[in-house]
RNA sequence: GGAGGGGUUCCCGAGCGGCCAAAGGGAUCAGACUGUAAAUCUGACGGCUCUGCCUUCGGUGGUUCGAAUCCACCCCCCUCCA
């Protein structure tokens, strides 16, 4: 076996799509350091697990001895995506842009190799683009080719507002391939549709068209869409051990061994054992520990925070103790005490108070450990007691 | 520019003068059950100084004792014609 078939073995495991493998295999075959690209939006500076799906494998790339471009689109961010009916966005500014791409550094330096990384910004090609070129470029696709891509197809049927300059984006988002002179790209397989245009514009433009690579979307913690940070079914990379561990221990056992898949390093025959191990009567939840302690290890500095995180769970969960390491805050009472429904609402526990009235008339506080009954309790100023808000919510409230 | 349809609470969607804080479903939250699973069952699901009060049904103004529901103007979306 060459090498080159033994880089397109690992590239391909956990991949939905290769387009074209004969031209990867060429390209690996060709011994050239290859430029390898991501997109993301300059807008959401905080990676959850949906998203390292797709950078791991970059990092793959990078131990291959290839080059990832990193690419944040803040062109396009800049622009602001006025579709769907969540109020139009704000342009992001050039500061926020910055910033945001320092919080991206700072995120997939995690996984990624820095040295073999360079961060880009399609502003830097974009802004430069005249109107006649604009024009020119969207000159290249059709309505009706445009009209093919799936969630336009849809809106289109279903009598949804399509804007004009979302059909620019695939165009800019194909043309940042030209312009970085990608050999590969990745992308969900969402962004199918978007990579392909990369191709054709790759070809217009006298390039070798990039292979396009695309990963599966990682379902969320509710195990039906997609891990999003809209959604809240997300976990976030940067979350506390103990929420990660968590976050991890209360999804689906159907959906653990999706998460196995496309988020573990461990070895498919040591998977497919555990699968089976399952099969013949072993409890779910232990297999799921050790999902759960494998990724919270490696976003929290090795084994030790994984065995550790495992330990707070159960002492928290399976014998119901009071976790140690909870925040405390000061409120002002205005001379005497605080009802208990402002209280929770006032040191965040709940939204308002009257979520918090209903709350309690379900059983859902408890003080100290005691379940409460009263919404109008008065919480005398001096000594601090723990709050907790059905099962995950704590904190120590001290009245002034 | 013309004709028609539509904008309802987080989402979908009913309501079409009082019984409407607004059906039903989804999402969410709490409780029970558990492995903090999932599924299921029960309850809640605008806000507040909470047996009552206040604010909401694209916007503004009007009719009425009373409007999400009627009228006028405006804004936005969709379809067809040009």
């Amino acid at each position: 076996m060459t090498e080159a078939n033994e880089a397109l073995r690992i590239i391909q495991r956990g991949t939905e799509e290769i387009l074209l493998e004969s031209e990867l295999t060429e390209r690996l075959k060709s011994g050239r350091r290859l430029r390898v690209k991501a997109g993301f939006d300059p807008t959401a500076p905080d990676l959850h697990l949906g998203h390292t799906v797709l950078i791991n494998k970059l990092r793959q790339f990078q131990d291959l001895g290839h080059e990832v471009l990193f690419l944040i689109g803040d062109f396009t961010g800049m622009i602001g995506d006025p579709t769907g009916k969540n109020a139009t966005r704000p342009p992001l500014t050039r500061d926020e842009v910055i910033e945001n791409a320092r919080t991206y550094e700072t995120q997939i330096y995690r996984i990624l190799d820095p040295e073999k990384t360079l961060v880009m910004f399609n502003s830097s090609w974009m802004s430069e683009m005249r109107a006649s070129d604009l024009i020119q470029l969207a000159a290249t696709h059709t309505v009706a080719r445009m009209l093919e891509r799936d969630d336009f197809a849809r809106r289109y049927k279903s009598g949804q507002p399509i804007a004009i300059h979302e059909f620019l984006y695939p165009l800019i988002q194909g043309y940042d391939s030209v312009a970085m002179r990608a050999d590969v790209e990745l992308g969900g397989t969402d962004q199918k549709f978007n990579l392909l245009a990369g191709r054709e514009l790759q070809k217009l433009n006298g390039q070798a068209p990039q292979v396009v690579i695309t990963m599966p979307l990682l379902e969320g913690t509710d195990g039906v869409n997609k891990m999003s940070k809209s959604l809240g079914n997300y976990i976030g990379i940067d979350e506390s051990p103990d929420e990660m561990f968590g976050k991890l221990m209360s999804i689906s056992d159907t959906l653990m061994w999706r998460y196995f898949d496309l988020l573990s390093f461990e070895h498919a025959d040591k998977i497919a054992l555990m699968k089976r191990n399952v099969e013949e009567g072993a409890n779910p939840r232990d297999i799921k520990f050790e999902l759960a302690k494998e990724i919270v290890s490696r976003f929290h500095g090795g084994p030790k925070a994984g065995r550790d995180a495992m330990n707070n769970f159960i002492a928290r969960f399976q014998q119901r103790e009071i976790p140690s390491d909870i925040s405390e805050i000061e409120l002002a009472g205005n001379g005497g005490g605080v009802a208990l429904s402002r209280l929770l609402k006032e040191a965040g526990l709940t939204t308002s108070t009257s979520e918090a009235m209903r709350l309690i008339k379900q059983g859902g506080v408890r003080i100290d450990g005691e379940k409460a009954e009263d919404p109008a309790l008065e919480i005398r100023p001096g000594q601090a007691h723990v709050f907790q808000v059905g099962k995950r919510k704590f904190m120590r409230v001290r009245v002034r």
